[in-house]
DNA sequence: ATAATTTGACCACT
DNA sequence: AGTGGTCAAATTAT
């Protein structure tokens, strides 16, 4: 429904944006990542050629960012978690290639310029850099304490997989953190020190039924409400069953952040079913939600545009809300602009539903 | 009835 | 003792 509405409305204008060598920069970018890949196990042993691969890449993709906008660290954090994280998760980068080479990346680019409303300074760079091949490895030997007839509580050290920021949803509410083709289930909340958002916790749907150990904290940043900070513990293992309910991502074995934040970014930047977007488009988006009952009807697999897709509902906190999608478009494309007013307004008015929704409760 | 979320308490870690 | 991660009973949603 509002599929084609939006994909309709949204024109390709940010392509003058980016002349050929920026275009050329981030191409360069890619290949080095791609050479990065491909040598990742020999670099491992080689710390120093790793670290100049990286900055080689790092160097370009910053090169690339300044010409497009100035400079606008922010925007480009997401893009930059991306490729670090191919490279570290060795997520083909040729997916990352192939979608930059998409107009989809552009609109994505600027998309993410004109939704920072605070600007937010990403600071999560270099310890996402900082991450090692290791602590992959050490992610794996969760053992889920399903021994002791005690409370076990986990130890906090479980092995970091990934941690980036990703946008809140420009569309709809903007509270929730992004959907990311998981399921997952919340199992608490907790206010932390010095952030003025809660954290949130939260664990595999499935973590009972197939023992997926996988888990995630969200958390909002404190200079931009906007942009959550996801940190992924564990892997999913849910997908490997022949009979998990989730889909399997196209790196299956290797689930991450980088699906997030390419997931939340065209899901937020475009509903249509572009032909190279539609590599992640079709990996998820679909609110596969455990919900009341239902998820094991679920089972299999209702991916590839089914009945239910393209629903505006999502949920938060249990309630389902419907989101204001046709409203939140007008205002969107009606105001005549894409300042940050209309921006404004947008969340404004979806916060201030969603308040009333609180109310009756 | 079943599943998900909320939330206070418990516990590991520093 | 303080902080953060998890548990689990109670609550809410489906």
């Amino acid at each position: 429904m509002f599929k084609s509405k939006t994909s309709q409305k949204e024109p390709k204008q940010q392509l003058e944006a980016m002349d050929e060598t920026t275009i050329s920069l981030i191409l360069q970018a890619c290949e080095l990542a791609r050479d990065l890949e491909s040598n990742l196990h020999n670099l491992a042993n080689q710390p120093n050629l790793l670290s100049n691969s990286l900055d080689e890449i790092t160097k370009k993709f910053d090169r690339a960012r300044e010409r497009v906008f100035g400079q606008d660290p922010s925007t480009s954090s997401s893009l930059h978690n991306m490729l670090t994280l191919a490279h570290q998760q060795q997520i083909g980068t040729s997916h990352v290639q192939e979608w930059l080479s998409s107009s989809y990346a552009t609109q994505f680019l600027a998309d993410h310029k004109e939704a920072k409303i605070g600007g937010c300074i990403d600071d999560d760079d270099a310890e996402v850099k900082g991450l090692q091949a290791m602590d992959i490895v050490s992610a794996s030997d969760t053992n889920i304490a399903a021994s002791s007839s005690q409370r076990p509580r986990r130890r906090k050290d479980q092995g970091l997989i990934s941690k980036i920021t990703v946008p809140a949803p420009r569309i709809g509410n903007t509270e929730i953190p992004p959907e990311d083709g998981f399921t997952w289930r919340k199992y608490g909340q907790k206010e932390i020190m010095g952030s003025r958002f809660p954290r949130s916790y939260y664990r595999c749907t499935h973590q009972k039924l197939y023992d997926c150990p996988a888990k995630k904290q969200v958390q909002r940043l404190n200079n931009d409400p906007l942009t959550f900070e996801v940190m992924y513990r564990g892997e999913h293992t849910c997908h490997m069953s022949a009979t998990a309910p989730s889909i399997p991502p196209p790196s299956a074995e290797h689930h991450n952040a980088t699906q997030e934040t390419m997931a939340q970014t065209l899901a937020t930047t475009t509903t249509a079913d572009p032909p190279t977007a539609s590599l992640w488009l079709s990996m998820d988006f679909n609110p596969i939600r455990g919900g009341g009952g239902s998820s094991s009807s679920m089972l299999g697999g209702n991916r590839g545009g089914g009945d239910g897709v393209g629903t505006s509902t999502t949920t938060r906190y249990g309630k389902e809300v419907d989101f204001p999608v046709v409203d939140l478009a007008d205002a969107m494309f009606n105001s005549g602009s894409s300042s940050s007013n209309s921006m404004d307004f947008i969340f404004h008015s979806a916060e201030n539903k969603w308040e009333s929704e609180d109310k009756k409760n």
